[in-house]
DNA sequence: CGGATTATTGACGCTTTTCAAATGCAGTGG
DNA sequence: CCACTGCATTTGAAAAGCGTCAATAATCCG
């Protein structure tokens, strides 16, 4: 239920038997929510903290001509909302952008955690700096690179985050559910142009989909093309290297 | 000396005189630096948390092809690096603009501060999830305006952090100590297109220059013009209305 | 006053947007 | 099984926004 979150967490310290334990007993309920529902909206101040079991969402803002900016994809292990124990209302809203399997765990329980867990406390502000990097690292993407390889970059952050929760088997591979109208919003550019970047990625034999899953073909050089280094992400190299090194075999070995 | 921190985190909680006396004890030593001089590189993890006295800095990253990414600007009240509280390195630069006055804490003073004084605890993490919302809407603003609505906001942006930190004695003006490349730097666009950009401000009657201060002479326009919405900063409405109020006031008075 | 930044202007080209239409694809009901 | 429907993907052509290059003016500072 909450692998995902503790081998996220797992990347940056070591969780005792007992913390995860705790953590366990916090989640309250499950909830199945679908596709296209909001989870929590702008302005509002749950009372439960949500955390992504299954599925993909997406925190967003309405623009004044209702344009949709996404300003950043969840995926399991993360959670929506710990702003809410501090801040009094949200700043943008959250919804699914898949069927998605949800925990609740109830703000007190979040609140006392910050209390009496140290543990628990450093490791859900640890989530928070690198959700904080992760947005400075997007803005730098979405203003300085063209379109193609803020694409590549962006690929590769989300294989990275799918190792880092362990979600995939195969390290050259994540699942694909966005359709590219969502990877557009994401991306600060249109539906038409994304489209087209996405086959130029395809013709190049950086990527490839099969089904709803994309493939990376050759994770040197999307990396390198993407200029996608991977310090903003705070995982420990040797945590993550395992499947790293593996992915770097594959690239290699699978020529093309 | 801290009051531009103390007067900012009024905004979101009270704070009371003991927790203020225990934040100006931790400053360890004032140090002066030059403009363009770094506060602090990436891939470190300094001895100390820096806090903006006087002056503006800003945090930067540099791509591969050399090009500079300013990611946020910091102006007195704002702390450069709560993150290496909790993560082991930097992920990004954080730089002079101008000559700087910093406050040194010890790292230690801020995470005995943590872990003991739960009001403390909870204002630096409330400014790193403003950072983080701020962050957000920085990549929207990019993302999806054009470049004159941008700038527009940008204004807007600092114009409010300067009455949130009480910078500045009159509502309708912050100091503007950047050069256009600075601000080309942060927008994404090219120092040419920002210079056209900024005229067009200017034409339009939205702000002026007096010197290195900027006069926003139609607060309201402006902020219709950038679309903008002061959510994100997380200030209490009451708490710097009376900014706002005035400032209103001033912009229909002054006609223009 | 002189050298060095900073601001401004013009011309041209490329990336990306917009509009519009076509094609493919999955689910539904007959 | 097939037509129908709605959504996602793909393609083309023209226009807009913005970047680059290159040169000139203004300003700052010692």
């Amino acid at each position: 239920m909450i692998e995902a979150l503790t081998n996220k967490l797992a990347n940056y310290l070591d969780l005792e038997q007992e913390d995860i334990q705790s953590l366990r007993e916090s989640v309250q309920q499950v909830e199945h929510i679908e596709a296209g529902q909001d989870i929590i909206r702008v302005d509002e101040k749950p009372e439960y903290v949500h955390l992504i079991v299954e599925g993909w969402g997406c925190r967003y803002k309405y623009l004044e001509d209702g344009k949709r900016a996404i300003v950043a994809y969840l995926i399991p292990g993360d959670v929506c909302d710990i702003h809410i124990a501090m801040l009094d209302h949200m700043d943008h809203s959250v919804s699914a952008l898949t069927p998605l399997k949800l925990a609740y765990l109830p703000r007190e329980a979040i609140e006392r955690c910050f209390r009496d867990n140290h543990t628990l406390a450093r490791a859900f502000f640890w989530t928070s700096l690198v959700e904080e990097s992760t947005m400075r690292e997007w803005f730098v993407n979405a203003t300085s690179r063209p379109a193609d390889k803020r694409l590549a970059h962006l690929f590769c952050e989300l294989l990275m985050r799918h190792w880092a929760a362990k979600l995939e088997r195969r390290a050259d591979r994540f699942p694909m559910p966005l359709t590219q109208n969502e990877l557009a919003d994401a991306m600060g550019i249109s539906l038409v142009h994304t489209n087209r970047v996405l086959q130029r990625l395809r013709r190049d034999g950086l990527v490839e989909f099969e089904g709803r899953t994309l493939i990376v073909l050759d994770w040197a050089r999307l990396k390198a093309f993407a200029d996608f280094n991977p310090t903003y992400l705070h995982l420990q190299e040797d945590k993550v290297w395992a499947g790293e090194r593996s992915v770097e075999a594959l690239g290699s070995s699978s020529g093309r």
